[in-house]
DNA sequence: CTGGATCCGGAAAGATACTG
DNA sequence: CAGTATCTTTCCGGATCCAG
């Protein structure tokens, strides 16, 4: 390995830290994928996103508004109702999402393959 | 929201749930972008990803191992010696590690204006 | 010395019942 | 509806120990 190998190595490691405090989370992907396909109130999320426990659910949700990612409105009622929003930023992970999915799907792929030669 | 968009909202999902098994975890990506720059010993590995233990180092290695992205050989010695070592198939995560290595390094940028902005 | 496995304590994730 | 409180479980990191 060349010094220069070296160094872009270290700037990988360092960006992929950076990205994984977005990324590296089981739900805000998801969530984000389900926030920037419109407006949605805390049920619909919950329901949108399989599997997220309300605990989570809150939990990433103000990590995320925190993270400048999401904004969080309350429309004084009767009834209360609040809303959650993608921020124009979060569009910035559209490409992120984009090769992820891509990914993601010829993996599934992949291990289906290699199952079912496991199996032969 | 349109059906149709709902049926992607969820496509996408399930493909990021595949992609997570891999990418949702704290040294697995920083550990191939140090195997694909070249074959490495366990040692070099604890090394090169600042930050990782002994342990977590091993069962991420073992992970990626069963993932097939990875391959172990031992010579034996003596010394012994066990080489770790990025399978093709793991070339196949250049793309997300690009895009994520892009986003990560636009990303930290975007933090530190919005820092420079509040301490303003 | 390298390549791990094991034990322990704190932190984080999950399930779910409950509240305004 | 929009969360919080509580309890359980699982995960992570550090230190230590062991085999070749």
């Amino acid at each position: 390995m060349t010094s220069s190998q070296a160094v872009q190595c270290e700037q990988t490691m360092r960006a992929l830290r950076h990205a994984s405090l977005v990324v590296n989370s089981k739900w805000k992907l998801p969530l984000l994928v389900a926030l920037l396909t419109g407006t949605r109130h805390f049920r619909g999320l919950e329901r949108s996103v399989a599997g997220i426990s309300t605990k989570m659910l809150a939990k990433e949700l103000k990590e995320l508004e925190a993270q400048h990612l999401i904004s969080r409105t309350v429309y004084p009622g009767p009834p209360v109702v609040v809303e959650y929003q993608a921020l124009p930023y979060a569009q910035s992970l559209n490409p992120v999402i984009e090769v992820l999915k891509a990914w993601g799907m010829q993996h599934e792929q992949h291990v289906e393959a290699l199952k079912a030669v496991s199996m032969a």
